[in-house]
DNA sequence: CGCATCCTCCAATGTTTCATGGAATAGTGT
DNA sequence: ACACTATTCCATGAAACATTGGAGGATGCG
């Protein structure tokens, strides 16, 4: 009764899909690709990989179960294999930020100051329907145009100096972004208020509200 | 903005939680330790591993933050670090069930044949209250004693047999033991109902009991 | 104090993983 | 068929990890 060979090859097998959680590169993939489907080129520029490098990551993730891929033309869109891995990556990340103090000191050294405001989604919510603020997604464009909380618009960072002025100057800014531990949000709301723009940042970001299976427009 | 050096430094703190849990070995003592804390002797033994390297892989837990220590005496005695260490487990070991096919294809070997019937938590507490079943907890003793659900009797496995007798013979006794991937309820439903006796398995088991919090009897 | 117990630390070994560049493959367009 | 693009496969050296035995540190007991 309980074949001690079975039982290693189970927690062998388990194993495997933490193996694939075991690398900085890895997990960074996980998380852009829990924004929306990507190209492997485009995976390896966005987290500054080798192109074989990224394809090795990849197919580990994929052995493991983590991410699959669809083929369109030459090419190949992976994506993660279903919302429990997002959330299994949000878990291991809240984890490690609870627990594991150099991840705390990484994740605040990585995110700058504590200075800018947040709220939370039910006041961002509550807000939104009253009409009281603006929700502002400073993703890149393709992530707001794979999905966005309802009623956001889209000024991706990299443009929010220049089109600062498509807000209305006397409307508070909600500014959000990837999820709690993306630095964009931060960011923006730095750059509104040097502006003397009103600006918060939503606690979190896409990634807990796919979790939390809240209303998402496309 | 955004320095590619401490997001990396950030993603690698993450990932050094995430290699915590690429180790077979570790998930098995993680897996022991989510019914209760133990000393680092009882693990190794409990886990078929030396006490060196039993030690070894526990420091690399503690260092990842996912375990903590309290000494007694010459003793130390493990424990998972919070509650929500437990989760992330349970959730690694639920993503790789549902997405990686060798480790369904393990769990279902180690588990043997589905040839037990199994009951959810609902029901187990509806024909509790009900006085309709008999539950009855078929982990080791001390597991029992860590915390066990409201109304059951402790029957650890090994000893099941020579005491069937202390069953009523009429009731239906629901098994259940550390969780969905434990095959100490699955043994204990066949020998029961190979004795003629009435018996289901509860479908989880002290891990998920305790996730999802529900009421716990010391 | 001396000794036993329990565990951690250290050093040495073999194994696994990682990053990278070049070759091979699959699909597209001419 | 041919060139071209996007990606995977393969081989290699460097780095990290697992396991094991023995030394060492902390605690308890006589």
């Amino acid at each position: 009764m309980g074949d001690p060979t079975n039982k290693a090859a189970l927690f062998d097998a388990l194993a495997r899909v933490g193996k694939a959680l075991g690398s900085g590169k890895r997990l960074e993939l996980l998380d852009l690709l829990a924004q929306g489907e990507r190209s492997v080129e485009h995976l390896a520029t966005a987290a500054g990989l080798g192109l074989t490098t990224c394809s090795a990551h990849l197919q580990t993730l994929r052995q493991a179960g983590l991410v699959a891929t669809r083929r369109d033309g030459t090419k190949i869109h992976y994506r993660l294999a279903g919302p429990d891995v997002a959330a299994l990556y949000a878990l291991l990340r809240d984890v490690a930020g609870a627990r594991n103090a150099e991840a705390a000191a990484a994740r605040d050294t990585y995110l700058g100051p504590a200075d800018t405001e947040a709220v939370d989604r039910d006041e961002l919510r509550r807000r939104l329907t009253a009409g009281d603020v603006i929700a502002v997604d400073v993703r890149p464009a393709e992530e707001y145009a794979a999905g966005h909380i309802p009623g956001a618009i889209s000024i991706p960072l990299d443009q929010l100096a220049e089109r600062i002025t498509e807000l209305p100057a006397d409307v508070e800014v909600v500014a959000y972004c990837r999820g709690a531990y993306c630095v964009l949000s931060h960011e923006a709301v730095r750059l509104l208020t040097g502006h003397g723009r009103p600006a918060v940042r939503l606690a979190d970001g896409m990634l807990e509200w796919r979790r939390d299976q809240l209303p998402i427009a496309a």
